[in-house]
DNA sequence: TTGTCAACTATGTCTAGGACAAAATTACAT
DNA sequence: ATGTAATTTTGTCCTAGACATAGTTGACAA
């Protein structure tokens, strides 16, 4: 139980928040916080709770507010700040807060089995932009307030994965156009996106080549090549900085055939200023469906 | 096509290579490798030539070699090492080089299917000990020689991934014991020793819990409780430093109640020289349904 | 009122060379 | 051969300064 006060030195709050060292030491020179001790090294140790309040901290960076504004606030005042602040709510349903309940009760079963219904009943498009995606935003407004728990998160994008895994290996289709490639860069670990882009894509009758995440950038390159890919489509989540996804894609596209499209979906795009030369961005799951129709026009002209 | 020569700034190496910062700056300043040139604003830009090296260099630094031998060579030198290394061939059948030729040909569908195929015939046990493991192993090893690339190992993952997940949900039963929970220490991004271990604990008649990757420390403890888990099952593959792999399980072990068990598997703790107290390692996947006897037969008594 | 551009501020990432503990290796004795 | 002690190797951490660029603010025009 003494883990209550437990220590970490720097690397290891690197690994557990998503934060730099660089930004680390830099805050606490700038903003006063953290305040780590030292030990006989002179080296700095982080006392449990101040991860914690790092943890919320960086939540609520990935949300766009400002270091100034949120670096060393308290941690009722974290928590007031992230009550107050999702309120683009999007009108959620009953039943999305009824999914919200199993995960919190940690009903991993009847978790998916409730997806698996919804899938079914739903159909799959409307499952993906009517449950999956509201959910998704709600389980993480749910764990930016301290709802839910990290793990428990963990536990409901397993159970997502689960369900869209075994539905597209139901719809996969050999051939199909256009060819697509789809993958994440390097730094992006969220695989949820591309198996929602993987199922969207099946139902729109075009071939999807899955390549997992981080790839990089010079081998997605080769894949496309290989794979005589028309499309490459990539994914990017909230958490991925977006200095990181503009010159992620400019160099993608500068590597790319010109003839080679570059699609880049997922939360993380929307906020992209606007998209670069010769990059669609889309950030509803629909946009893709169109996207295709769009390609095969273009193509058959 | 000027990719060729392209230049990469000191952090975009980092996340291509998996080599941190500091180590890189200190390499250079003890190896005189590698030597980046600078821009106007005397900051380190990797010629692309050298990142690739870099990248040769860290694969064999992962299977144990010391850098003082292997830093600064150049590539040729490098692929020399590279293919004289691996002379531990366990007898690779006729049918794992099939499998092999299957992803160099990029023949996605028809690697998914053989898999399956050989599942089916062999059974789950024989498959993941008699096919998956050496075959991990020769894919390894024909990525360190250079004769697969980044993308190809990729699809690999991918396709296993896709076949043993399958498999999964099928063999996923309701009670069982032990509760087991499952998952990675963040650092650790690796998901296929997961699944293999899913599989042998069903067929062992235990109940598993999936977390899925990078589960913080603290919350593989609120985890274990919420789900009342005998045991905490961890795994790591070998591009875990050694050194992260021990202080995770001395902390872990530390936070978690004395009466729930924690195992750690993986090729990554072959590399530890001695188990912490109170935690079992385990290589071959076989341990594993032993350590559930075993655990069976001490609950019992 | 809304849109655009310039000036300003905030922020993350990079630099140097030194330091030190832990791991790996070598030397030596049993 | 096996254990132990001395030595070398190696990754990570330190400080404190610098600077490009993303974001913000304010002035001015439509």
């Amino acid at each position: 139980m003494n883990q209550k006060n437990s220590l970490f030195n720097i690397g290891v709050v690197e690994r557990e928040t998503g934060i730099g060292k660089d930004t680390l030491r830099v805050w606490e020179r700038r903003y006063g916080f953290p305040a780590p001790v030292r030990d006989q090294k002179e080296e700095r140790l982080y006392p449990e709770e101040q991860v914690e309040r790092l943890r919320l901290i960086k939540r609520l960076l990935d949300i766009g507010m400002r270091p100034a504004k949120v670096v060393g606030l308290s941690m009722p005042e974290l928590n007031t700040l992230m009550t107050e602040a999702p309120r683009n709510e999007p009108g959620y349903t009953e039943e999305l807060f009824e999914f919200l309940e199993l995960v919190k009760a940690h009903q991993s079963a009847e978790l998916r089995f409730a997806l698996n219904l919804a899938m079914m009943r739903q159909g799959m498009p409307d499952f993906l932009s009517k449950t999956v995606t509201p959910l998704n935003a709600l389980v993480g407004e749910a764990w930016l307030r301290g709802e839910i728990l990290v793990f428990e998160e963990h536990l409901y994008s397993e159970q997502i994965t689960s369900v869209l895994r075994a539905a597209n290996t139901l719809i996969r289709a050999p051939g199909g156009s256009p060819r697509v490639l789809l993958t994440t860069l390097p730094g992006e670990a969220h695989s949820l996106g591309l198996l929602m882009v993987e199922a969207t894509l099946a139902l729109a009758g075009a071939q999807s080549t899955m390549l997992g995440v981080q790839t990089p950038i010079g081998e997605i390159v080769l894949a496309a090549r290989a794979h005589r890919a028309d499309v490459v489509a990539l994914s990017f989540s909230m958490v991925m900085p977006p200095l990181q996804i503009k010159s992620g894609l400019q160099q993608l596209r500068q590597a790319l055939p010109r003839d080679v499209a570059l699609w880049a979906g997922g939360s993380g795009v929307s906020r992209q200023r606007k998209a670069e030369d010769g990059v669609q961005l889309m950030d509803p799951l629909s946009d893709l469906t169109e996207a295709v129709g769009v390609w095969r026009a273009a193509r058959s002209a």
